[in-house]
DNA sequence: TCAATTCGCAACGTGAAGTAGCGAAATGAC
DNA sequence: GTCATTTCGCTACTTCACGTTGCGAATTGA
């Protein structure tokens, strides 16, 4: 009907917002400041957005790599390499805060919680994968609740990584992954 | 040397505080509602807690009843019972609000983050009188580590009602406690 | 009694959220 | 090509919370 959105002022707030998040913390990147940084009025990044928050989870969606499932012969050892990527990627300061200012927002709104969860960084998609794959084999009862497997899985490793904010060692890993995969083979 | 602070104020402050964590959530605590609703000034409140954080810890500091641990004389059991307690206190949404607002400060401040763990509301210390005794009745290795115990038995319950927000029915619980159950025997 | 400190009050500065009005530029419809 | 419509960028504004400062009055230890 008239003119529509630029689409290179879009680009240019979410390439702007992401650098924001990426170099300094997502505590950084409010409208004022990607306005100040891009150029770009904030009027104009208020009628894309609407808010920070859609701005934010704008710039996430996209930057997050979906992980092609390891594939190991056992699921101890898809799991072993699906939970080390994990850790690594928590091993990024930006990226805990990142994830507790999530919950935090999901918390206080629904909206945001399922907006969310559509862009959301998680070893999720791999481990299902992981979990089919060893019920293929007869590792594990063909019966068993997958996304109740899934807790059981990254649980232990977010609790202590990202609740306790506490590192682990190769041991701690090991033992860790030893226990979980006994737990996954005792499901029904 | 001259006028001590009063202990009045200091008991006022923290327990309309209090009332506003209850009773609206943890984002309605600022120090300008509580200056509004207990009627004292605001510098007041910074000269004896110096900003929200320590006023808000403060709040929650006596908040917390210390659980006493179940002995049901097995290890299953006595989860059982944590667990279950833990769930309960879970399900109110201003609680979960209140975790996520506190991971979500201490990742930004260390400081924060070490007086967050002082204060914390956590099942850590009955798991860890639970463990002790099966321990004693030789129903788990007593070499186990502990601390990763208990990551091991609370994280799966974490992950699925905080991190997921999800509840859990009763089959799904029974599931998860056996197969903790499993993995913690497992450990070495 | 007196010096020191607290309390309550009012005002101020900062920073971010979000909104409003305006001129200029761009674009779809005709 | 013309024109109505919408966007864009700008400036300015309101609101809310944080945190600070200065001041008179009240309180208390020495």
């Amino acid at each position: 009907m008239a003119r529509p959105r630029s689409d290179a002022a879009r680009t240019t707030m979410i390439d702007t917002a992401r650098s924001i998040i990426v170099r300094d913390g997502v505590h950084q990147c409010t409208v004022d400041e990607v306005a100040r940084r891009s150029g770009i009025a904030k009027t104009t990044i208020y009628r894309h957005f609407g808010g920070s928050d859609a701005l934010v989870l704008a710039a996430l969606d996209g930057m997050v790599k979906a992980m092609e499932p390891p594939d190991t012969g056992s699921l101890r050892g898809d799991l072993w390499e699906i939970q080390r990527r994990y850790l690594r990627v928590a091993d990024d300061p930006r990226l805990r805060e990142l994830y507790a200012w999530m919950l935090h927002r999901s918390m206080q709104d629904p909206v945001f919680a399922a907006d969310f969860r559509a862009v959301r960084v998680q070893p999720k998609g791999s481990t299902v994968v992981a979990l089919q794959r060893a019920i293929a084999r007869s590792e594990v009862p063909p019966t068993i609740d997958i996304e109740l497997a899934m807790h059981l899985i990254q649980g232990p490793f977010a609790s202590k990584r990202i609740f306790e904010n506490e590192r682990l060692d190769d041991d701690e890993f090991d033992t860790l992954i030893d226990a979980i995969v006994a737990a996954v083979r005792a499901l029904p």
